[in-house]
DNA sequence: TTCGGGTGACTAAGCGCTTTGGCATATACT
DNA sequence: AGTATATGCCAAAGCGCTTAGTCACCCGAA
């Protein structure tokens, strides 16, 4: 039924291989040979069988995506990111979704190793061991999109921490705020240590200090509860960095329910640029966007070069600060507008990703 | 390297056919060597070659997906619920995501083929054309989640619109609304229709008609804008079924900027619960939960069944009402409440899914 | 004792492609 | 004319697995 690499052969009048030569342009074929075969093989639309071909070759030209939480909202992106460099060359990916669970991870892992993947993506902050497991079965390029900035051993391909904590201070710097605060999760977490730093340093540029710290976890539930000890320890304070949009939500919101107004009093950056995506034109949240398809497709270019054999990119990605209310606003206080603009930015259709600029 | 049938073979001292026999379970083989072969597979961890195998047999145990917008917020969910069904049968998917784009949907189809998937779940509203080019191209089993509700060749698996109305009218039912009306997109839309016929059938049950409906387009933008026209038409509305959750909060929105308190005078539901997933103890909106991971799983459980030749579920999934406050607010007026409610799931972990219950 | 039938393994062939090595023919040179 | 060198193509072998067909053997029945 289809078209085999036979018919073309016999069609253009040449043997099997004469014609596998041409179409993998390797070995000595004449010129006018080469044109006859290629015009059969258009004529016939001849599409080779790709699986035999990775038998032949012991390479499935596939590469494995290990998502520690497929339905967390970091991982999309990134396999978008990862699938659209992939498609440039022809590769595709198998997506697996560990679930945060050890024995579910672990089959994955053996079925993509039994699948011949080429290469892998882990996607996520999966436990070091599980990836230290994966890099003696496979032999094959790693790369560990989005997790601990230095694997053990496999490469890691992850967006600028620090940067992005800098970008939050600038923000702050450039709306005149000079009593500023920093509420985040704990410290155990490299990104929320690379965030930090970021920060600080960027304020330390301007001779301005992060007066207060507070440490707690990634959600708005930390973000509301914050706010009390916030107010305690820097009653004056007019910029919060938070490190991500979830404290930062939270926290506007406890801040507004004791009289502060956003961003009059108090400018609020997040982090993650979770909500301003897709169609809305005037986002509540101020926030730092980390650009995590281009972390997807760093990774999958990454891959790409290490299975032609070069050192792929290995730099952070750049990330961007996406402008919102919370620092940026008007200032009046009409409650209602921001109940308004709040609610814009509620439920945003959530993982809708603009591509990137030019695409 | 890795380990081959043969080694297997030599080891457990029978030829590569009868190992491969055993393996598969077929031809006849005594008890006595079966269980030999299998211990020595077992000692040696024999990984088939998944590849060779495909080729020998002409199924790839594969299946391609389709996403006629990975990014968009109904993707994932579907996604992993296939991924989920698949994964139970060893079979693993490749995604491809069209963006909308016809040419890059035609080179993914394309793509998809060559790489001899043995079945192919389309995710999204793409044009019925596409699909019908597919059809002709492919002759596996294809299935078209979440798509058009008849499609033309391909079989459909999708949420149940028409019982999703029903319950949103339910909901304002049980808090005993009586002037009732709907604010939705364009009734160009099957699922448009759908849901209004659900709604609208499940209130005449109850002898209550559906006063207003205002046709729009699925942004938070036009449920702001919703409102105005909705109080002149309605002026004392007390319940309204907003197609989806956009609407539902940019109406909630508006109508409290024109004073209306929500649910107290006004009680909302949406449609898809987008933000009411994850951590969230107590989400501000009511909204139908159309259950899309179900309806990933339906629709690889779909495929699995037509490999083997069976005919599979059809039934539209069933969904589910996901409670929020407004519908079933206290109704107090404090409005900071209100505005702590909002923001609390202003900005959810957008796609934290949460698995199926049992799992 | 011989023949039929069942059992358990094997040999051979095939899937569609790639790579290696060798053999003609054509060209260049002494 | 005779040898070296290139050139273009193909036959053979291999990838790892599966399926079809064959054959030797042992049993019980005649």
């Amino acid at each position: 039924m289809a078209v085999r690499l036979a018919d073309v052969a016999r069609a253009a009048g040449v043997s099997v291989p004469t014609a596998s030569q041409v179409m993998n342009g390797t070995g000595r074929v004449a010129d006018e040979t080469r044109k006859r075969v290629l015009d059969v093989a258009k004529e016939l639309d001849y599409r080779p069988n790709a699986l035999a071909r990775s038998v032949a070759l012991g390479r499935s030209r596939t590469i494995g995506v290990l998502a520690e939480n497929a339905a967390g909202a970091f991982c999309m992106p990134v396999l978008i990111g990862v699938n659209r460099a992939l498609s440039s060359q022809d590769l595709a990916s198998l997506l697996f979704d560990a679930r945060h669970d050890p024995a579910t991870r672990r089959d994955h892992i053996r079925h993509m190793l039994d699948r011949q993947v080429d290469g892998i993506v882990v996607i996520g902050e999966g436990p070091d061991v599980a990836i230290a497991a994966l890099e003696e079965q496979f032999d094959g390029p790693i790369v560990h999109a989005f997790g601990p900035h230095d694997p053990p051993h496999a490469v890691g391909v992850y967006p600028d921490e620090f940067a992005g904590g800098a970008l939050a201070a600038r923000e702050l710097l450039a709306q005149g705020r000079k009593r500023i605060a920093h509420v985040t999760a704990g410290a155990d977490l490299p990104s929320v240590r690379e965030r930090e730093a970021g920060f600080r340093s960027a304020l330390d540029e301007a001779g301005i200090s992060c007066e207060v710290v507070l440490h707690g976890e990634f959600t708005r539930a930390w973000g509301q509860a914050s706010a009390e000890r916030l107010l305690a320890a820097l009653p004056d304070v007019d910029g919060v960095f938070a490190g991500n949009d979830g404290i930062a939500v939270g926290l506007a919101a406890a801040l507004e329910a004791r009289g502060r107004r956003v961003p009059a009093d108090v400018a609020i950056v997040g982090y993650d640029n979770v909500a301003g995506y897709g169609e809305d034109t005037k986002p509540y949240l101020t926030s730092v966007d980390p650009h995590l398809e281009l972390v997807g497709e760093r990774a999958g270019a990454y891959l790409l070069a290490a299975l032609e054999g070069d050192e792929g990119d290995r730099a952070p990605v750049a990330p961007d600060i996406a402008p919102g209310a919370s620092t940026r606003g008007e200032g009046d206080d009409r409650r209602l507008d921001l109940v308004e603009a709040l609610l814009r930015s509620a439920t945003a259709p959530p993982v809708t990703y603009l591509p990137p600029a030019g695409a």
